[in-house]
DNA sequence: ATGCTTGCAAACAGTTTGCATCTAA
DNA sequence: TTAGATGCAAACTGTTTGCAAGCAT
């Protein structure tokens, strides 16, 4: 017996493979056109469209996830829930050190209807970077 | 004895008190271009630009913030720091039901060197008349 | 062979900006 | 009087999309 809906088949294209080995490669969150330099570093035919369709694409499957940081998406490969960390100043992007809050979704839940999936929380405050280069400007 | 730094002066233009009545006369989280509109309804010769510097300008004192949704940014009157849950089907953003979580910062803080200065938590979901619209559409 | 994917370029949405003019203080 | 604020339109940024050609299965 068949499936009544048609399977959504995916092919492992050399240029999805690319775009997922890229983000997979950095360990900072990467915009979409830093991964689009990356993949353009080991093929430089590689659109961007095809590098932001990917992301999209990756995105749907849960294989990364977007951060929204002001400027544009940041990825990240998928490996569990947690928090990040944004500089108010260069726009760095750290991992946070607090663990995912997985009650928080359920008490929500219950308390608006909505069927939530996750949540993402993003800290802000100033790099210890930016900390130094500000107090040298001080005053 | 004088001030070193210039004071930045404000003025209190007609626009500006139209953009944020028309943020603090809303319960939603209307985005620019709801702003935009409503302003617009009370004089129509304000242009988007304005709405946008205004928008920015109070977001920087404080009096509004800002929720990066998909679609662009919701604005919101700030009265105290909350989380927010999005709909991931039609967009709409409403207050979540935790409270916000003060001790997260520090613990950051001090796990990342950050001086953060805040944290933004938003849940994901389904609202309930998005999932009445899912449950009719299913197979 | 089939139809998902690509590359290109053009379209898009949301937002910002240059500049002359206006206006709050 | 004067520097901040406005309106307009053009510029910009990040992202998406139409279409013909390409390639994984």
């Amino acid at each position: 017996m068949r499936r009544s809906s048609v399977a959504i088949q995916r092919r492992n294209t050399r240029q999805r493979t690319l775009v997922l080995e890229a983000v997979r490669n950095r360990r900072d969150h990467p915009t979409a056109e830093d991964i689009y330099l990356d993949v353009r570093a080991h093929d430089d035919r590689v659109s961007r469209a095809t590098v932001y369709r990917n992301l999209r694409f990756l995105e749907g499957e849960h294989a990364i996830t977007c951060v929204k940081a002001p400027g544009g998406d940041r990825f990240d490969l998928r490996l569990d829930d947690h928090a990040h960390v944004v500089c108010t100043e260069c726009g760095a992007v750290v991992d946070a050190t607090v663990p995912y809050d997985r009650d928080a979704d359920d008490a929500v839940a219950t308390g608006t209807g909505y069927a939530i999936t996750t949540h993402r929380t993003i800290f802000e405050g100033i790099c210890p970077a930016c900390q130094q280069k500000l107090a040298n400007t001080a005053n």
